[in-house]
DNA sequence: CTGAAAGCGCTTACAG
DNA sequence: CTGAAAGCGCTTACAG
């Protein structure tokens, strides 16, 4: 006969995992020493740190972030929404952000919005889930509902790539009417007669650079509205279309301002190809600085954007605020820079 | 006096947070229900569904993801390790995962190797702790280490860009030998006399690239040791240089293969700057078809890659690993494609 | 400097 | 189809 007292095991669901009452019981102190040991060393007995670091050697123990997060609110979570990833630009703040958070034991969530504000919108609800403790988002025209959802939640955000004085909040970038505005001012300044504009994707900041590229023109007297414009993404194979576009509508076109380096590429192949002498025929101007567009043939002048130093910058404020440190500015303006090259 | 009853409240965690419990109250069920309706909707009666989703909506729940994962020891998320953001190459693959994982509901984290297996099991180390229900790595030579380190904690993983035939270890790629086998081929052909490889990064795979452009030539009898390699990554800036170091080092060469269309990019700048026609002074084939190749003037010859079906592929696989579905073979060769275009 | 108790918000494993 | 109880592995809030 088997012993009655032998019932069936009810609630048997442990994981398998070594964990913290594991590390402390070879450690012989409590489960929250090993605790302290690895958030707060410095209240912790030497003797004991050395047991416990030994311990989670001998048993590779791994902390569980989900407890972690469960138990103190707190995720170590930063969840990022870039519009593109295809777009090296992002990817470049994406570097500075992972390079600024990893000095502070932060992990990131990249969500990618595909510059779709309903998107982004998604994206956040779904990241909720995950309790981040703030929150990386580009540009300053967010939705209505989602201003309120991450009020809700009490979750701190910092805009990127724009700015937004006067405006409570976070915001690091720079100005895009400026920019554009500069580039027309050097067009002018160097002769050229009649710049066009080639503007891809049509997102918010693309706007504010033709805003000022045509404030320029208009300015001087000259004849604004000569432009391609197109809500589909960049690349270089619609800079080759749009050069034919432009020189339909204007032939007299002696100059573009491409809205980003890549349509600039496709327009200098495209000119190759026709046997337009760059910039003697067309001049070229583009926008970002991507890592082709001092090297092309010839060197291509743009805008070189602070963007590593966005993210950078951005992921800095970002842990001032979820440490309710005190910020000198809510709008963080890093600048841009023209860099004249041949062609133009 | 106050009463003696009243006395301080201790443990008052409450995170403000709506939490499953309150929606459970507003609807007149069990938390239990709650959850039910959340997963498996279809063991719930309707009317309590619907109560359920009126009550979610009204008090604007969202699910606490690290109480799930606590509790059911899946987080639904997948830890990706590439080894570089900047090469478009990787960002087409995690759109590829994207697409796939985002029909099943998961997550992914995305790590950045730098071509470093130190790095990866670093970050392997690190993911560990947010519990990923599996791995998608870049390559097959991952260390030992880390091999035992996801045997332990029993994740599963799937390997992309290679090949890795007779090999338990799950993998989807194409032959990166065959394909510098099938450029050497190419150039041959056309009847170029002395082709020369530039590699940058000298990542595994780049090696394979090299060793089957190396034996193509010597098979032809050919001298196969016209190069120029740096484990610096490969840029368009890159390929500038590069030109340069190979005709002084071989100045008949008249043909070279590039370890990827950046650095072809480059090379074909640098041609347009010194004069050289191309192909008819130097033939310019390049690796992946960046965006740019079939546009460039002339369009470069290269090879296609499936980069973003590798990332699709793998993340099915895997989730077929996660519910222990049969796979049909464990290392899927999804090829490529040899563009011949004017550059050769 | 250390530890016992309670709780974070879910899901599992039952029982009905 | 539904629910009460227990537990996942941590940290908070105390008390010493």
């Amino acid at each position: 006969m088997t012993s009655p007292e032998l019932k069936p095991q009810r609630h048997s669901r442990a994981s398998g995992r070594v964990t913290i009452v594991d590390v402390a019981r070879l450690a012989r102190v409590s489960p929250m020493t090993v605790s302290r040991a690895l958030k707060t060393p410095a209240l912790v007995q030497l003797e004991a740190r050395d047991r416990i670091a030994a311990a989670i050697k001998q048993l590779g123990y791994v902390p569980n972030q989900a407890a972690s997060t469960l138990a103190s609110a707190k995720s170590q979570v930063i969840g990022v929404i870039v519009p593109s990833l295809s777009n090296s630009v992002f990817v470049d703040t994406l570097t500075g952000i992972r390079d600024s958070l990893n000095q502070h034991g932060y992990k990131f969530l990249i969500g990618e919005s595909s510059y779709s504000p309903d998107k982004e919108s998604q994206l956040i609800s779904t990241y909720l889930a995950h309790a981040p403790d703030g929150f990386l988002l580009s540009g300053i025209e967010q939705q209505d509902a989602l201003r309120e959802q991450l009020a809700t939640h009490n979750v701190p955000a910092v805009r990127m790539f724009d700015l937004n004085p006067g405006n409570s909040e976070v915001t690091v970038g720079f100005s895009h009417e400026e920019a554009g505005y500069s580039i027309a001012r050097h067009l002018i300044a160097r002769g050229y007669r009649q710049p066009g504009f080639l503007g891809a994707q049509l997102d918010p900041r693309m706007m504010k650079r033709r805003h000022g590229f045509r404030k320029a023109l208009s300015e001087a007297g000259m004849n604004p509205e000569v432009e391609v414009l197109t809500p589909v993404p960049s690349t270089v194979e619609l800079g080759t279309k749009m050069l034919g576009q432009i020189l339909q509508q204007a032939p007299a076109c002696d100059a573009v301002f491409c809205c980003n380096d890549d349509l600039a590429l496709g327009v200098l192949f495209e000119c190759q190809r026709r046997g337009l002498s760059v910039p003697g025929q067309m001049a070229i101007a583009g926008f970002n600085d991507l890592p082709w567009s001092a090297f092309a043939n010839p060197g291509i002048t743009t805008i070189v954007t602070p963007r590593y130093d966005i993210g950078f910058t951005a992921a800095q404020l970002l842990i001032k605020l979820l440490r309710h440190e005190p910020l000198e500015t809510t709008s963080v303006d890093l600048g841009f820079k023209l860099a004249i090259r041949s062609s133009t």
